[in-house]
Parts: C-alpha cells; structure tokens; sequence
DNA sequence: CCTTCAAATGTAAACCTTTACAATCCATTT
DNA sequence: AAATGGATTGTAAAGGTTTACATTTGAAGG
C-alpha cells in the first residue's frame, strides 16, 4: 500500500535514485522527474509580460516579422527592421526564451559536468568554457558530480529535462544507462580531458602517454626508486590511466612500483602531504615522486619544506596539470603541463559544430608538455 | 543606409553592447537578442520524442492526471499513479522541461553571476551554490563577468532571456539599468559577499568592518609602518571597502596609509609578488602590509621565500579571504575567514525562500573571523 | 501597362506542458 | 435508495515563440 504520507509535495530533495533502477520504489522513480508544487511565487504573476505580440502590434507588423527581425534580419526590409527595432526599445522587450526554445527545438544552452569546481583545474577550464560559450551566444548550465557517476546521470537527466542542446563532461566513466539516456534523447556530449577513439566525441589528451612521459623523464635522470601519489582511481579514468602510464614505463625499464609505494588520496593538500610524510618514513624510500596531479604535488612540497626535507636533493617531486600556483611554489613544480582552456574551448566547438550540423572532427587530441621545474633532479648520492 | 551585408546571420558575436544605449546602432541593438538563424541541427529532428501524450495514452489517463502524478501526486489515487509511473518507466519519458517552465512560469533554473570561476573564493562558492541547489531541485546557469559592469549587465539580460526564477550576484555593483531591467522583469535576486541595508537582498559581510579587523590586529601588535596590497577597486565594492576599513582603523589610530604604500593589483599571485618587492624596495619598508585577499597574500609569501625575506621577522603579511591553501603555505597566512560555502548556501537559501513566496530577511549579515597564524607578529626591532 | 518572379510579409499551426474548471466517482450520511 | 460533498479525473485553454505555407509587394522585362 502506498502511503500519502509518504508522498506529499514537500520542496523535492533530489534522493540521487535512477528512474530504471527496479528496486526502486515507484515514489523514488517519480521523485527524479517532479518538480514541486509548493505553490511557486509565480514571477512577473500579475505584471503584464511585454510579448512578442505587444512588439508586432507597436510596430505595425506580424509577428512572424518581429521574429525574423530578431532572428534572420537579413530577410527583412531595412523598413520593418526599424520599426521593430523601435518598438522594442519602446516597450523593452525582452523575448522569452522559453518559448523560443519550444518553438525551435533550440534552448542555445550547453551543459557541462566537471567532478567539482572545486580544484581550480576544472575552475579554469569552466572559466574559459563559460566565456567562450558567451561570446557564441550560448550559455552554460553546470553541474557538478564528486567524481560519482549516479550524480552524473542524475544531472545529465536534469540537463536533458531542461532540454540543453548539448553536454560537455570531463573523462568518461558515464554509465551505460547514462550514455543510452543521452542517445536516447538525441543529445550530443563531448568527453573532455580524455583521448580515445571509440566513437564518441572527444577533446582531451592519452592521460596514459602524458603520465609516462614523466616517469620516462625521471628514469633518464637517473631515479630508479619510484613512488605514486595517485588520485583515487576508482571512478576516474584519467587517474586510472596516470597509473598505468607510470607502470607501463618502469615495466620498460624493468623498474617496480611496489605496492607500498602507490598511494591513492582525493585530490587535497592534506593528503598530498600526508602520503609524502608516509613514503618519506618508508624504510626503503623513494628517489623520485610522481604525483596524480599538481595539488597533490602541492601537498609534498609543502610537507617537505616543513619538515626541512630537500626537493629535488633527497627526493624529486613531478606533479600534474600545471597550475597556476605550481611555477611560484619554492621549489617550483615540475610538472605536466595541460593547456586546460584551449582544450575546453575545443571541446565546445567541437559541439558547436555539432550542434549547428557542421562537420566535426570526433576525437581531438590535445597537446601536453614536460615542464621542468626545481623540483626534480638527479638522485641522491 | 543599412548594408545588408552587416547583418546577415552569421553566429552571433557577442557585441557586449547595451540596448538602451543611444548610441547603439539599431542592428548592434538587436544582436543581443537575436539567436542565429544558421539553420541549426535540430536535435532529435526525425526522432520521435516521447511527450506526455504518450505517457498518457499508455497509462489509459489523461495527461493532466500524467502531470498531476508527477507534480502532485497526493492528489492521485494510487492506481493512477503505479499505471503512470510504469508508463514512464516502460517509454522512458522525460519530461520537457521547457514546456513546463512555459506553462507554469517556473523554470527551475537559477543564475550566478560572479567575476570569475578563476579564483578559489568564488570556485568554492559555486561549488557549494551548485550542490545546494541540486539538493533542493534547482539548477544552476553560470555566468562569470570578469569585473565588468557591462557584462554583468549582458549576462543578466540573457538569464532573463532564459527565465531564470531568479539570480545571485556577488557584489552589489550592478548599474542601475541593470537592477532596473531586474526589477521591471520582476526576477528576484540576491547579493552575495556584501552586507548592506539599502533595501536589497544580500547575504554576506561588512567587507569594511572586516578589514579593519585586521588593521587593529596588526596595530595592536605594534605595527605603525602600513602598507596595503589592495585589488582593483574600480568596479569592485568588496575591494573598495577593504581599503576604507583599513584606513578607517589607521586612522582611528593617527597612522597614516601613505600613497606609495597602497598597491592596486590583479588578484594574481604573479602581481602580489610584483607588489611585494616593491614595497620592500621602498626607502621606508613598511613592517605590515596588508593584501585585498589571500591570492594576493601567496604573492607576497612567495616572494619573500625566493628572496630570503622574512615573515614575519621582517614584516607582518596578512590576506583575506582564507583559501584552503592559506594554512600550508610556510609561513601560513593569517587572514580574514569567510565561511563561503555557507554564504552562497544561504543566498541561495534567501532566493529559494522568495521563489516559493515565503518570508525571508532582506538582508543576512554573516560572521567573519580573523585566522593568527605564522605571517603576522610584532614588527622588527 | 501587363507579366513574371523573387523578396518580403502575414497567417496560423505547431511545440509540450500546466491548470482552471467541469465532470465524474464513490464513500457517507440521511 | 437518494443525497451530499470531497476526492479524483478529464477537457481544453493558455503560455510565447518559430516557421511552413500562403499571400502580397514591387522591380524588371516585355
């Protein structure tokens, strides 16, 4: 039996449950696809909207003028033109894009899922996608998934609920039903952060070959005691695939990443510096330290510098991604470097192409250098 | 004469151009309300999309008992909603948002506006802002405006193209063309990272008062020498109020800020190092220096550490803002705390709570705390 | 002046929901 | 059994655009 109680319109609470999942309950199904009744302020209730029909009537023209006035002036009378240029300004209109996007199957808003906008290598690709999109007349609607791919689905739903023309989501660790949700639909996405040639769109970089390239560099150094402070892999191809970039180059040179040498931390100072505290207090320790990525890379240098431990002197450090801190660390970062806003550019105009029916290539590889910095050095002795 | 050839429809540009401005010409006007004509790929073109129509038909009820299922369902019997809900499930329908956001005048959908997604202070904000918003059934479109009161305005206007339900803006900078496009539109929206009582929505602090924390920590510990690290101030009312504070309490104290002392830079780590060494180069060092924000703060650390300077020996450094990075740096940073994740939680609070018509204070005032940590002592001698 | 035809404009049907109002159902009460 | 009235459901009208198609305009050519 089913409970009313259970099921009054109290101001949703997203239970982060999937529509097709068969345990769930028909409530929880239902609960992803509401949206409350809570009687909404209504805006704009009794103000009277300046519509489109408001415009014709000012300017003396139908409304189908009025629109292509807006929207394909060039096959308008230069007459027409003024006269709904005036009305506009005379009424203040403002045309609702609501509706245009009903009418045209086209809300001119792109998606974009990142793990968190909380580490400022998604940060400022976001920035430079938001202003990018921007200056093409798009605009962005975001979400954030804490590198869990249910929250994932659950915002690409809600993208697709909203009716985004497209979706731009970093790495590619989207469940099945999520990927069969978005064709379903008919919704184009690109994959960012990541190269690889399976079909879907992507822009990015072989996470894999750029982490070797690390490794390879610390090798020819001279390091042949290895460490990995790695991001947790689970759920995160890109982190997934540093590791095994670091593995398949020590394997070439028949070098061992031992167990007790590969740590996995979320992406934090703290636990950078902790996982260097932890391998510095090894028996055995490290000459070269390879790090998931940049923060992680922070997090080692920071611990070194408090506990007087020399980098690159006792141990080299390399990091990930090149942030903008990373050149004014003392020592300074040696790291990979990710041209991060021309990737998310091109992975938006890579579905803006898309979205306009033009061709598009289907996997863009981006470009990612060696950056060496003080932090890393021959080994000791 | 209009030429025909400008305004043909080529993907729109954005011209950052104001309708109401006078000195528009009538095409440059109209740009910022176009869509392009380009004939775009009409997602899901042949594609059937599965409507309510559909669901209904499938359940064997009418549509409206389809929405009422899903947007109240205590108001259906329990039979209605179990057929509805296998009828969702069995045609994987998703509903379209749009239309619903047009019928019922509520789209769901808030804005942000901040000055850029670049900044860890406001990355962090946005990052609890989305979340918060998730949980509470809202989505999240994101505009960043670069400082720029004329992109501000243009970001807003297309969110109310978009029919956000409403808005949250750090900083009350808004010109008054753009809070009167607001108003007239009826959008509600809500300040953030500023407290004032001049009738608006705000959430956040007394930046002046904040700042002047500082000064009077400094001052007390014997500081007499100041020099202030400042952010742009032109178009930015925290950054301006940071530096009336700080004056404020030198002055209470007869200590002057002289003009070669106050440095106006871009919250950059790169300009707050620049800044760092010129005042150390002065004839008469300062023996405090107090920086606009943390970033700035970084600057000046880093700068010391290259350069053997010492912090606090030689001279107090104190930031704002408190950024995660703040307490590893070495010396760590004593700074301003602002509680950020819940400013932007309780903004979104403040909007939420109008949206659904319920009471909520005009304006919130949240509490700040100064963080002593290893970057601030008595000055030298 | 009359045709012809491309360009410009107008008419009205979608687009997919929500929701006011009307109609029906059905458990209670009389 | 009829009447009552609250709960549930259905009907159909918005909501503000775009756009296919029809119509009008007007310049060019005969």
């Amino acid at each position: 039996m089913r409970q009313p109680a259970s099921i009054t319109a109290e101001p949703r609470v997203s239970k982060r449950l999937r529509l097709d999942v068969d345990s769930d309950t028909e409530n929880e199904q239902l609960d992803r696809l509401r949206q409350p009744v809570r009687k909404a302020l209504q805006t704009r209730s009794d103000r009277k909207v300046v519509s489109i029909f408001d415009v014709a009537r000012e300017a003396g023209v139908s409304t189908a003028s009025v629109s292509r006035v807006l929207n394909a002036p060039a096959s308008t009378k230069a007459k027409t033109r003024s006269a709904v240029a005036a009305a506009i300004k005379q009424l203040g209109y403002i045309p609702n894009g609501v509706a245009r996007a009903l009418s045209s199957r086209n809300s001119r808003v792109v998606g974009a899922i990142i793990p968190t906008i909380d580490n400022s290598i998604f940060a400022t690709g976001i920035q430079a996608l938001q202003s990018h999109l921007h200056s093409k007349g798009y605009q962005l609607l975001l979400g954030s998934s804490n590198y869990d791919p249910e929250l994932e689905y659950e915002l690409c739903q809600n993208f697709l609920v909203q009716k985004v023309a497209g979706i731009i989501m970093m790495g590619g660790m989207q469940t099945p039903e999520c990927v069969n949700m978005l064709t379903r639909e008919g919704t184009p996405f690109v994959n960012t952060g990541i190269y690889r040639t399976d079909g879907g769109y992507c822009v990015g970089f072989n996470n894999r070959s750029a982490a070797a390239l690390a490794a390879k560099y610390l090798i020819d150094l001279g390091h042949r005691e290895f460490a990995m402070i790695a991001g947790i892999t689970k759920h995160n191809d890109r982190a997934t695939e540093r590791v095994m970039g670091i593995r398949d180059e020590l394997a070439k040179h028949r070098i061992e990443l031992r167990n007790d040498t590969l740590l996995e931390c979320r992406y934090e100072i703290d636990e950078g510096g902790a996982a260097f505290r932890h391998l510095m207090g090894l028996e055995r320790r490290p000459t070269a330290i390879v790090c998931g990525n940049d923060v992680l890379g922070f997090g080692a240098i920071l611990e070194a510098n408090r506990n007087g431990i020399d980098i690159p002197g006792e141990v080299s450090v390399i990091g990930f991604d090149d942030l903008v801190l990373s050149r004014h660390l003392k020592p300074s970062l040696s790291t990979i470097q990710i041209p991060t806003k021309d990737m998310w550019c091109r992975a938006a105009d890579t579905l803006m192409a898309l979205l306009e029916g033009l061709e598009s290539p289907v996997a863009v590889e981006i470009d990612v250098n060696l950056v060496v910095r003080e932090s890393t050095g021959v080994p000791p002795r």
